[in-house]
DNA sequence: ACAAGTCTTGAGAACGCTAACAACATACGC
DNA sequence: GCGTATGTTGTTAGCGTTCTCAAGACTTGT
């Protein structure tokens, strides 16, 4: 076996070449003060062997590390996987993750790690110092976790905090939460509801907060009392069920709720058909995440789609153009938009 | 700011417990010859300290590199995504292969790499010498795609083949898709169903030719004719509707499908639907994959789980076991299971 | 008690790359 | 034509770790 065939080093295409390492060096990136003719020389040898420099090597030499880190909460991602709920999420941030780092010469790592306190340090220390990357992208609920963001304020390292608004240290990338479910509930009113409920997600995600924020100006603005209206869960299908019992046992005029999250909509289909209920005819539902699921539904859901792949897509962008130093704080909105599918109507009577 | 407080080296545990770089090392690594008081010591100035050696470092130094590499079809992902059919191959894969190497130290990096075969040894060769990972995982189609297997094997780079049984060079993991076909045609034999259908994939997946080889074994060993109840598609929805039209124009009579993917199976129950026959009523139907969709569709489908995150795990486990030298080749297989749900019932007429 | 081993520790080189600096060539101003 | 700015190339050191090899401290057998 043709084992162990040598790694084509930077040496071997200075050799090749005719130059010295540090020319090739700044031919491979894109050094400025390098003779065309030369240049197009070091290039013809890096073709010809076909050399590809070695990110560790680059890391040790001080310059960047080329790595990306993207932090996931273990519990939550363990949870979705082991009752095979789909990690959509996981999935689109990676995807967005690593199509927009491999544009640019950069990889993306996950790494999962837990929300409890005397772990994230300890673990999300580790994950640094070992891999020492030159971004990480925090999702929820780490994304406005203290302790997290002041180690890597600490360190030194830029960031990005996906699905947060709040104007902390670092980029924060929102999805528009609040607009969403205003455009989700306005939507509604325009099809003639008036009894307008929702299903957030839990109070430990600020986003929970600005979806409800959305819903509630909506309704002011439209003269819809929201009290009473109003129901939390915690994304989880059973939660949505008990969350959606409630709501109709109080509220049988309702003919409208908005989930925070695809399961739970799921959920409230199943309640509102287990109470007669037809969907869209009695009672509209609109979800949110947009998750594959939601197409397969009877009906299928409309739904507000959440554009991870782009946020993250966004955030690596930013990490990436700002460099080592510029790690000034922002705040970005990609915005989310509504898609209409069949379990939205007109309410019943209305027109 | 207090930016860039500097790492913590190798360098500052050794003098912090007053002993040499190599025997800090050596605790580090589990090296065999320590004195265990002087063992203690030094793991008490790394706790102190926080250290956490660096990877890049640990590479350079010629040892591992604690890299586990997987690789997945560019276009085949892509598609899944932009089309939000999810892809939850990717999930599975990932989530298996991340909890797997962090529990033995290693990271997980998934690249997209185009199957054309001119870009498929460029952008693997580059992966590898960028990465230099300590191992290879690769999925289908690549699974038995000789360009990337030979490439692997002249670099001396141990891989373990997803979704393949053929017995060539590396390990292979298989789901065992021969036996899952018959399992699931026997079970619908045993339910009185006598023309049972399949739908197939792409005969470029080697996977399909064994779900074909199950189904015709049991249909033989059941003295039953698999003749005209055999479709291909190539795992999509739109392939599967074709499949299924095709199926059910050239038998009235069959009362079951098997089909190759929740995709597919998905159209069938579409087909079923638009034909006026009733699931599972008049037709049983039983898809492969079990990815999240199927449990939300009227009815839930029955499925073979194809147990993707284990499969990849196993593979890790291999890959590191094995070491840097041990690409003994080797064939392992993790048996799929059969989820009942709604869509498989007696056959019409039968008991 | 002495030679021959084994265990334990340390010193120095090497991995592949880039930063910092030095050296040389070329251009420009007067 | 000489000094100074600017462009181009090469040289050296160092990043943090592990490997190789050597030296010292213990054993053990006779």
């Amino acid at each position: 076996m043709a084992r162990g065939r040598k790694t084509v080093t930077i040496r071997d295409v200075a050799e090749d070449a005719g130059v010295s390492l540090q020319t090739v060096s700044r031919v491979v990136n894109g050094g400025p003060n390098v003779r065309p003719q030369l240049r197009d020389k070091v290039r013809a040898a890096i073709e010809r062997l076909g050399y590809v420099p070695s990110l560790a090597a680059q890391r040790m030499s001080g310059s960047r590390s080329y790595i990306i880190l993207a932090i996931n909460d273990r519990e939550r991602t363990l949870a979705d996987w082991r009752e095979r709920r789909g990690t959509d999420w996981v999935d689109q941030m990676l995807l967005g993750g690593i199509l927009t780092c491999s544009k640019h010469g950069y990889r993306m790592m996950v790494e999962l790690i837990d929300t409890h306190s005397d772990h994230v340090e300890r673990e999300l220390g580790a994950a640094i110092s070992a891999l020492q990357p030159d971004g990480v992208i925090l999702t929820p609920p780490h994304s406005e976790n203290a302790l997290i963001t002041g180690l890597l304020t600490e360190r030194g390292i830029p960031f990005a905090r996906i699905g947060s608004n709040a104007p902390g240290p670092g980029i924060a990338l929102t999805m528009g939460d609040e607009g969403a479910a205003h455009l989700a509930t306005a939507r509604l009113a325009e099809l003639g509801h008036r009894r307008i409920a929702m299903v957030a997600g839990p109070a430990q995600y600020s986003l929970s907060g600005w979806r409800i924020e959305g819903w509630k100006r909506a309704m002011r603005e439209l003269g819809l009392p929201s009290d009473g209206l109003l129901e939390a869960g915690d994304f989880g299908y059973e939660s949505g069920t008990r969350a959606a019992r409630a709501l109709l046992d109080r509220n049988p005029d309702c003919t409208a709720i908005i989930a925070s999250s695809d399961q739970m909509a799921l959920a409230a289909l199943e309640v509102a058909r287990e109470r007669g209920l037809r969907v869209p005819e009695d009672i509209s539902l609109i979800s949110f995440d947009n998750t594959p699921i939601v197409r397969f539904t009877q009906p299928p859901l409309t739904a507000i789609d959440q554009p991870i792949a782009e946020t993250v897509s966004r955030a690596v962008e930013q990490l990436i153009a700002r460099g080592p130093d510029g790690a000034d704080d922002a705040v970005i909105e990609v915005a989310a938009a509504l898609v209409e599918r069949l379990s939205t109507a007109p309410a019943p009577g209305s027109a």
